[in-house]
This record gives structure tokens, sequence and C-alpha cells, in this order.
DNA sequence: GCGACACTTCGACGGCCGGCGAAACGTCCC
DNA sequence: GGGACGTTTCGCCGGCCGTCGAAGTGTCGC
């Protein structure tokens, strides 16, 4: 702080920066932390109390693993009057939450009741990862396009020309951008499946696209997404994909 | 285990696999281990000793935190005589912890002596990223070849047909792999520039072409890499780099 | 304004985890 | 074979962290 140091060898006022590793991973270590950033990967704004519940922990337990989290950066928060919403800060670190859940060993969970069961199995088949779709369906359609010339993996994935054409065909129009190379395409790794889908816009605009033309509709207040028949239609007629691909495990 | 129970509703039989994203984090949330696995991004292979040196821990202490990481997945051992090897398990964890570290929040140390800055500001310049080359120095190399179009930006990172004659000038023979585009060219966001440098099949082709032609040279046995004059001069030829990305900050 | 509600603060308790040294084990070199 | 060396096992200690309930604060609805 104060300059009167004049360059001694041992100096205690020089820093350096480095990234705080542990940190991070401290924030992810507990179960109910890591529980809570899994749940939230659904890209809704969550409050506390639903927190709380989803994590069968006490109001004040999910306050204190709230603040840490927001502290740390994962979360960000909104207050609206008695309220208090949380959701991940942004996509980055959604992407991120992902790619390590794809890493992580797995763990076994008992399954309490067969509604549980089908929902584990509604979880693997199609899900909201933050803004896009996630799951097998989610590789399937990835998987589709890629046949159909659609996506280019040379030298990392790519949307063809043809590829703009058929988001177009969709209805799925370039906000501000022209060419259709020019769509930001990422993967994003299917912790379910261990294979790679479709992250980035084009993702998120087709998973809007297929929301709003109730391809795809929202499960029972959680990250399920359930495929209805005019979607199953959809998907065979835009990308041939076979009916295998198309039903709950 | 026994088959006895023939399905009744609560059946502890049952179990789904879940990602234990908190196993992971418990793993990374030590500082210790963070600095371990920060060190095992130079790609070689450490012994035991020489770990725990760098933790500046005993050497029980060391075992129990390898230990911990290998059952965990993350490092590869192998035992050699009475020496025990430790690496990082494959190139996708340190990409995984290079992500990681590139999101963690900043920690300040103290700067004990001028060797340490010094070595502060070479690691910030350019060391080793697991197989390729990270630091400023290796921004400048991604920036470089994204003017002279080299690589292409749209829809994600590739390289352009210019891109594989000009690696074909440098002496590099792609494996078996026979068109341009199909280099497997990947990003990874550098954690002290908070920028993406190349990664991928063609970073680390380039990388191993540079320390084999004495461009670069492997520093004082840490991930530190030193520009050698030869380098300084082959970087300005053959992609026009100028003198201030060329020095140590 | 008065309950109901959402959230927070505080203190206490319990468990886990990282640290060490001492001793044991195995390997290498002379 | 003997001694040095690298690594491991074990037991112990100290501190941090997650949990809760009870009490407190602020907001909403009637």
């Amino acid at each position: 702080m104060s300059p009167r140091d004049n360059g001694a060898v041992t100096s205690p006022d020089v820093h350096a920066e480095e990234p705080d590793l542990a940190a991070l991973g401290a924030l992810l270590a507990d179960r109910t932390r890591a529980g809570i950033c899994l749940a939230l990967l659904d890209g809704r704004a969550w409050t506390a109390s639903e927190v709380a519940a989803l994590a069968g922990v006490a109001p004040s337990t999910a306050t204190s693993h709230l603040n840490r989290l927001v502290d740390g950066g994962l979360l960000a928060q909104e207050r609206r009057g008695r309220h208090r919403f949380v959701r991940l800060a942004d996509p980055g670190i959604a992407e991120m939450i992902e790619a390590l859940a794809a890493r992580a060993p797995r763990r076994l969970v008992p399954v309490r009741s067969l509604t549980a069961a089908r929902r584990h199995r509604a979880v693997g088949f199609a899900r909201v990862c933050y803004d896009h779709l996630g799951g097998s369906l989610a590789v399937a359609i990835t998987d589709g396009m890629t046949t159909r010339g659609l996506l280019s993996w040379e030298s990392g994935p790519a949307l063809t020309a043809s590829g703009g054409a058929w988001l177009t065909g969709l209805g799925i129009a370039g906000e501000g951008v022209a060419a259709a190379g020019r769509w930001h395409v990422r993967t994003c790794m299917d912790w379910t499946e261990g294979r790679l889908h479709l992250a980035g816009a084009v993702a998120a605009a087709v998973f809007h696209r297929a929301l709003e033309a109730s391809w795809l509709v929202h499960g029972d207040g959680s990250r399920v997404v359930r495929l209805t028949d005019r979607g199953r239609d959809a998907f065979k007629h835009h990308l041939g994909l076979a009916d295998e691909v198309l039903t709950v495990g």
C-alpha cells in the first residue's frame, strides 16, 4: 500500500496473481452445492426456498450455500420483494459445469419410486442444458445434422452452407448475421451419453424454435423436456431421425 | 446383490447413475492438490518426491494426495523401481484444468525474491500447456495466424487452405491426414491472458516443431519456456510478429 | 396494521480432512 | 550384504465446514 519501501529484496508489497483453483474446487466440493449447480443447469431462476427444498436442507443452510456460490461468481442473484432469485451467472459457467459433470466419476443413487425411475430415464433422453438441448435426443439431432451434411467436423464443428439454408427453412433468422458460416457453433459434452452434442447460438436457436413450435415442451418443473408427437414428426421430416432415437430409453 | 426381491415398490436393488460433481470438486478443493495439478500441466511425469518438494509438504502428505488424485482419475501413475511417476491422466484432463483455472478467482501471492518475480513474468510469457504452448506468446501466435489468413474463426476455429500449406512449409507433415482442413484444431482458454490460444493437434505439432528447431527451449525444470534469438527471427519471418509480443513482459 | 411468509443471522454441535513424525517396506548402489 | 534412498502406513492433532433450530428482519396481502 504505502510507497515507503523503495525496493528491498524481500519487499512484502510485491504481489503476483495466480488462479485459485482450490477456491473454485471448494465451491463444488460439497454435495449440496453441487446439486444446486446441477439443478440450475435448466437455466431458470430459482427462489431460495425452491433451492432448499430440492437440496433437502433447511432454509438457513441454503442461504449459506447460496452466499458462497454468489460470492464465488458461479451464481447471479436478483432480489425482488421478499424473494431471492438465483441463476447461473452466465452461459460459460453452465458450459463449465456440464463439462465437469461429464468427467466426474459416477455415483449410484437408489431409486425410491417408479416415478423417480421414469424421470431419470426422461432426463437422459432430453433435458435443458442451460440454453439448448441435452440428452440422447440432442446427440441424435447432432448426428442427424452431420449425416445430412448440415454440420461439418473438419477442423472443429461448423455449419455448412446447406446447414445455413436448413436453419432458414426452419424459420430461424440469423439476428444480424448474414453468412451461414458465421453462426456460432460450439459443442457440449453430454454427461449421460458421453458424447458431444451441439451447443452455442445455433443450438440455442434450434431449441428455442422447437419450443415455439411445440415440438418440445418443458416437463415437470425440472430440466426434463418432453418430445411431442408433432415434434417426433418434425424431426423425422427435417432430419430423417429413426423411431429408436425418438423414444425414451 | 441377491435376486430374492422380486420387484417391491421400494426395492433397494434399483440404482441409477449420477455424475458425482462433488467428488471431482473435492479433489481440487485443496490448495496442495490444486498446486500439484497445475504443476503437472507441463505434461512431464514427476516423481512423488518432486511433487512433495514443489508443494512444500512432507513426503507422507504427498503420498496421500497422490493416492486420492489417482483414485479420482485425474492422475496416472507408473511405478519404476523405487520411484513413483505421476502425470495427468490424459490431455482431456489437462484441458479441463486449464479451463477451470481460467475461470477461477485470482489469488494474490507475495513474491519473495527477484528470481521468483522473473519466473512469474516468464510463466505469463510462454509456458507448456500439456502438449502445446500457452502464455502471451501463444496468444500472439494465434493472432498472427489469424491476420495472415491461416486460421478462420467463422463458426469455430479452423485451419484454412493456406494454413495447411503454411504448416507444410514449416516441415510439419500431417500424419495420415491429407486435406488441410482435417487438422484437429481446438482452442484453450489462456489463464494469464484471459483469451483463447490455439490447442489441439495443430498446436501440438507447431510446438513440437519449435522445440525441435530450437526456436523454443524448456526452462528451469518447470513449465517455463524460453524464446531463443533464432525463435524470435523465425516468428517474425513466418508470422510477422512484432518485437513487443516477442519479449518477456 | 396485523398476521403470514421468505429469508437471514447467530451459536452450537459433530464430522471430516489435511498436516506431521516415526517406523516399516522395498529398491538400488557399492 | 549393508547402507542410503524413495515411498508408504499409521496414529495423532488441530482446524475448518456443513448442519440445524431459534430468533430476528423485511415484505406482502388482507
